[in-house]
DNA sequence: CTAGAATTAGAACATTTGTACTGAAAAGAG
DNA sequence: CTCTTTTCAGTACAAATGTTCTAATTCTAG
């Protein structure tokens, strides 16, 4: 039986790794996890990061230096459950930041924070920051806000998502969460295939089924421990020609 | 002397790392750069780089793996935006550059003239009278119109366009012409069955080939008098949720 | 206490990654 | 053209980094 709880050296671990994260361009290596928690040997700070990452508190790129990063997102099943408090701590805060509208109440500025690709994770920096003009924005009509907090836009790589009725280049307009409510259209990871998928979501007992929006399509059904929600799409904006 | 000029590897290195950081949770490695450029061999990519970090455009950790950043991101946009207009950069799209309109991005506002279905006709009023008060109006990005004029938006109605991945509750916006460029995504009257569609619009001989956006589907081939064009399909809204 | 599980320590090893060196090719300058 | 400077290609090597292994140690349920 595996324990729920964090060690406090997986703890130290998480927290150190979010700060450097926060203070350098650049991801720390093992070694800097070792010196920075005081650790001695490698092989413990691979032990414990293999661990917190079974449990979804991270991730990491294999066969890439430095590929360690945080999972800005909450495991599903942790939702559906109630949810552990000791599994918050690498969670983001969630200022409740309106986004400024220039007088026109018929167009809002969301910021612009990157791609979004099947065999890519989103890593999605932590809204408190999505105001800083580090990130490019876009502007988009009102009516796709519908009270929502915590839009971002993502640009969409490749023909994955065609079966989400979704192309290479459309803009998609996603709201922050790690909730979702059956019918919504979320972005999920699905920790098996590595991939993000968007897809309608439902649940059925324990386990998630994920729907395409193209209806000829066939759902997939999914253990919910084995997928996590990253975000709800409100919206889509196609630029043809 | 040294020229004051990126060459078009410099600026495609710099592009690139810049499209890296924005899609992943790391910076990249050489190696990742010279892949991602085309580039023969890592000891150009690390001449360049020295270049690159004596001129200021980025930072580089020594003696950590990936420790490369770039400086500032206004900057190296503003001038790659600025730099030599004939040297092409291969490999790299620049058209991410069209989000960074920060400070003064707009919105236009185009009217709505009514539904578009499968089985119905268009009947667009005549464009002069878009203006007037009958007609409920949308605000959409100003990124969309790209120049083009007449635009107007459209509800759709049902799934029958679902091979253009365009479904029930779209607003596309259209511009108004009979006259398409062939890669054109167009609306087509398809005399014989009565229908709108949706299409790439290509000529072949006297034919006329209308592609679905789904590569997976099939293209038709239709005499160039069977078929009229009704306008360029220039974007697309979805609102989910 | 005791057996099994979890954790740690240390080291060796494998891979990734950065850097240096050579000579060749290309680009300019006169 | 010749000479110089810049850029490139290929390779090799060294450093950084990730992974694995074994045995010791600590922890924990019973």
């Amino acid at each position: 039986m595996k324990k729920n709880v964090l060690s406090s050296k997986q703890t130290a671990i998480l927290k150190f790794i979010k700060q450097f994260i926060e203070s350098k361009p650049y991801p720390p290596s093992i070694r800097d996890i070792k010196n920075g928690c005081g650790l001695s040997s490698t092989s413990v700070v691979d032990y414990n990061l293999k661990i917190l990452e079974e449990k979804n508190y991270l991730k990491r790129d294999t066969s890439v230096s430095r590929g360690i990063y945080l999972e800005a997102q909450k495991h599903v099943s942790s939702l559906i459950e109630t949810s552990d408090p000791d599994t918050t701590i690498n969670q983001i805060e969630l200022d409740d930041l309106e986004f400024e509208n220039r007088g026109d109440s018929r167009t809002i500025t969301i910021p612009f924070l990157g791609y979004i690709a099947a065999g890519e994770p989103l890593s999605i920096p932590p809204s408190d920051k999505w105001n800083s003009n580090e990130f490019d924005s876009v502007e988009i009509p009102a009516f796709l806000q519908k009270g929502k907090n915590d839009l971002f836009a993502l640009k969409v790589k490749g023909d994955s998502m065609i079966d989400a009725l979704v192309t290479e280049g459309d803009i998609i307009i996603m709201e922050q969460t790690t909730q979702a409510q059956p019918g919504d259209m979320v972005a999920a990871w699905l920790n098996d295939n590595e991939e993000v998928t968007l897809k309608y979501f439902q649940i059925k007992n324990d386990k998630v089924i994920l729907r395409p929006a193209n209806p000829t399509m066939s759902p997939i059904e999914i253990p919910a421990n084995k997928v996590s929600i990253q975000g709800k799409i409100v919206g889509l904006i196609r630029s043809l020609s």
